[in-house]
RNA sequence: GGAGAGUUGGCAGAGUGGUCGAUUGCGGCAGUCUUGAAAACUGUUGAACCGAAGGGUUCCGGGGGUUCGAAUCCCUCACUCUCCGCCA
């Protein structure tokens, strides 16, 4: 969430940042700066009853040691209208701090300067494309043809387990996903990731700390018996690693990797944009995630969406990115990057990485902070990336790479699948 | 799942109703000494909020209560450890 002190002094830049999120925070700012006043006076007639408490409390125990009963008890008596005020007063404070968090939790990260104004995903704006188009001199399967014709992947035996969007992996299949994981996550080792393997359960305070709580709980699986949550990406737990750390000094760039299933309830969501692996309820996916001085993080951004291009590259996939106009930038994210991969047979693009920064949003709900060159505890920097999504990259990988023969797999992969073909 | 013990500052570890934001040790920082370093000695060393400032308030796992006054007493929740049970 924003800084209250930013909401303070900025007031202005904050509204008009958030235009080009196509929203006007306007009676939502005023309505914190108006409410934030009065929990300042309030807080200040709390903090004098306590201070003044305190003194007669100070007071009585001297002179109960000096063995002046009398006078002790009549200290005593001057403090029952103070407790009255002091509880009236906390009670207002609370109250004020509840309704301001309300309203803080409805004010989105402010775009970053590159970011253009827009409405929705039409308004974004493409600006690389690497590849072209594969063409095929026959017809071109769509992956879910694919992986039936191959044995590669049962949708429908997921569905006997579990469900619809939990596909079951088989043989080339499975191996092919091992593979995509292993390759990934030797290529963010290279550079220069830590991996992790966290927990794929978080409780409350995590959720909250990446701000998928308290708006989105309706998007992750939870377990009420446990009141715990499944993660919807490696972004939870691995930046949560980092909730409440004062970081002793500024020099510090904290890079983290990890491979984890991603479970997304994903409710509301059917049709054709649903088909095959297209959107499931699990699926697999290598994260990176970095921490960053904030004079840091926009180059940190650069390096990853670099790393990101490098993987697609080398999977030799026809890929574009999208820098996220306002309107489709996410929620806690001062800017982003999408890259979406050509699928040649489905003949459209399928997102396949989301890289963003987000500067002190989440750093401030997690207490991320970092002590800066002159003592003071400033707010450090997040990022976090998809190195890569698995699914719609194998739907592309299947879809663009099949030939009369068989599936070529590409190079890169070989010495993690043992085989070049599947046929 | 059952029984018991615990949760205090970066760490270790005192403190069982008043002057305790908290003894002490280690670590960190600064200084003295030294060519330099080590050792020794001296000093210093938590965070958040409000305030222009002086200053004030809050924080001893979380929440609530008793009391003029709570790290200390009571209730409750969470977590950790030990033993037993179960188990990959």
């Amino acid at each position: 969430m924003l800084e209250i002190q930013r909401i303070r002094t900025d007031k202005e830049s904050i509204i008009e940042g958030l235009k080009k999120r196509n929203i006007d925070v306007t009676p939502i700012v005023d309505n914190i700066l108006e409410k934030d006043s009065r929990w300042r006076s309030a807080k200040g007639e709390l903090e004098n009853c306590s201070a003044e408490l305190n003194r007669i409390a100070k007071q009585v125990g001297e002179l109960f040691q000096q063995g002046k009963q009398e006078e002790a008890n009549q200290a005593k008596a001057q403090t029952a209208v103070l407790k009255e005020n002091e509880s009236a007063y906390k009670e207002q404070v609370k109250q004020l701090e509840d309704e301001i968090n309300q309203l803080m939790y409805q004010l989105p990260n402010v775009p970053n300067e590159q970011v253009k104004a827009g409405k929705n995903e039409l308004d974004n704006e493409t600006v690389e494309e690497v590849g072209s188009k594969t063409t095929f001199s026959g017809k071109a399967l769509p992956h879910w043809e694919i992986t039936q014709k191959y044995d590669l992947i049962d949708f429908e035996l997921g569905v006997k387990v579990t469900g619809a969007g939990f596909p079951i992996y088989k043989g080339k299949g499975a191996k092919l996903q091992r593979a995509l994981i292993a390759f990934f996550l030797d290529e963010a080792h290279k550079a220069g990731y830590e991996e992790f393997i966290p927990p794929l359960v978080v409780n409350e305070a995590s959720g909250f700390g990446t701000g998928q709580l308290p708006d989105k709980e309706g998007q992750m699986y939870y377990v009420n018996e446990d009141d715990l949550y499944l993660i919807p990406t490696a972004e939870v737990p691995l930046t949560n690693i980092y909730r409440d750390v004062l970081l002793p000094n500024e020099d510090f760039s904290i890079k983290m990797t990890g491979y984890t299933p991603c479970f997304r309830r994903e409710a509301g969501s059917y049709g054709k944009d649903v088909r095959g692996l297209n959107r499931l309820h699990q699926f697999d996916k290598v994260e990176i995630v970095r921490i960053e001085h904030p004079d840091n993080s926009a180059r940190a951004l650069d390096e990853m969406v670099n790393h990101v291009k490098g993987l697609l590259a080398k999977l030799g996939l026809h890929y574009r990115i999208l820098r996220l106009c306002g309107g489709d930038t996410g929620f806690a994210s001062a800017m982003t990057y999408d890259f979406e991969v050509f699928s040649a047979a489905q003949e459209k693009w399928l997102e396949v990485s989301s890289v963003s920064r987000f500067d002190t949003f989440q750093a401030n709900r997690l207490k991320l902070r970092f002590k800066t060159a002159d003592k003071k505890t400033a707010l450090c920097h997040t990022l976090n990336g998809s190195a890569l999504a698995l699914p719609r990259i194998v739907a592309a990988l299947l879809e663009n790479n099949q030939t009369e023969d068989g599936i070529k797999i590409p190079e890169v992969l070989h010495k993690y699948t043992g085989f070049e073909m599947i046929s």
